[in-house]
DNA sequence: TGTACATCAGTGAACGCGCGTTCACTGATGTAC
DNA sequence: TGTACATCAGTGAACGCGCGTTCACTGATGTAC
């Protein structure tokens, strides 16, 4: 067990990825500079250098981190669907609902000038892998369903949009300031709108 | 006519404006400071606080004109379009191409923390403003076409994730990085996501 | 038309600040024998 | 088991930088008479 005021900290690049997202969360993404990071650890402003290159490093951390749990969320939606139908609807949801959970990990996801994925490929993998998800989904769906293959990478890409603009528009606050005027919270909303999507998917193609 | 090395300026104020949006345009929003824009303006760094009370001031005036300009090119595809159906997918495309075509100003727009909204209500008042329009083109499909006017508001709600999802995905080259992959293009690719969803939409209401 | 004066919109120096990053250093830990 | 030594992971002072903002100032412009 770590002891109070120890030279060596042990587990130090945890603490900086937990301070960070701690950080955006109360404060925003600006607020996040390898000084401040470095204090809320309780550290001198040198240690971070000896687990993050520079501080593109850390960001890049922290997203891939996003990604990959954003994914596993995706992979357990699917995986507690009822068909391919099913599993678009849960899956969509968890997307949102990830935004909303953990929205300091998705601000910083969808912010890749701030990381500099071109630099951390690792980071544009886990991000693809995301997506390679979904799209499996709407694969199943051609297949077992009456989903013509040739709309599958549109109507993926349809989904990912309609998914990412309700979760963006979510953590804007556009969401909660419409379900107010609508008399009804924004995970309700958000619920809803995915459901219309996937009735919509039904009455076009009914054996899907 | 301005002649060069004028004690005054004359019309700092826009050149202010405009020398922002080139700043996010080519090193992104990060580079818009003050004194940035105050230099690159060819004017002293106190010169911008005759304009605008703070960096914020100025932000929130951008992001004011930008929906100002989402708004007139939404009412003028609504203006263009041929009956509610044809008028929903002009707006939706409109709001992907204002996103393309000025990606500073969208980009801005969506970064509520950047311009403390809650200071500036012009600028919330301009959003909301823009959603109206939207909201108003369903209504019209409600009262002229068979779409239920229960589902109404949901409908809107959709359509705004779909085209700010599509949108923020253009932005963010996801979109063009998929075109390739299927041998299209980004614009392309968004148009189609578009005709989908209002193919969708009629085979759900078919007199709409 | 000319002049006195108020106001407007600039200048440029200065302030204090937090930042990223480097560096010589040192205490703690792990390892070979 | 004990000891010498290498390595790891911290410290804390220092660097140069650009920032937002203020302020006393001044040149240019507009206006009243």
């Amino acid at each position: 067990m770590p002891t109070k005021d120890r030279y060596h900290h042990g587990d130090l690049r945890e603490e900086l990825l937990r301070a960070s997202l701690r950080l955006i969360e109360t404060e925003g993404l600006t607020a996040v500079s390898l000084r401040r990071v470095a204090r809320e650890a309780g550290v001198s402003p040198g240690a971070p250098y000896h687990h993050f290159s520079d501080r593109a490093a850390l960001l890049a951390a922290i997203s891939t981190r996003g990604f990959e749990q954003l994914g596993a969320r995706m992979i357990s939606a699917r995986e507690q669907a009822d068909g391919p139908r099913d599993a678009i609807i849960r899956m969509t949801v968890s997307y949102v609902e990830f935004a909303r959970t953990s929205p300091a990990y998705f601000r910083l996801m969808f912010r890749p000038e701030l990381h500099q994925p071109e630099k951390h490929p690792e980071t544009e993998a886990a991000g693809d892998a995301a997506y390679a998800i979904l799209e499996d989904v709407i694969d199943d769906a051609t297949r077992t369903g009456g989903l013509p293959p040739e709309d599958a990478a549109t109507l993926a890409l349809a989904l990912w949009s309609l998914a990412h603009g309700l979760a963006s528009l979510t953590l804007d606050g556009k969401l909660e300031l419409r379900s107010a005027q609508m008399g009804t919270t924004a995970p309700e909303l958000a619920d809803r709108v995915t459901r219309m999507f996937t009735d919509l998917i039904d009455s076009r193609w009914p054996q899907s």
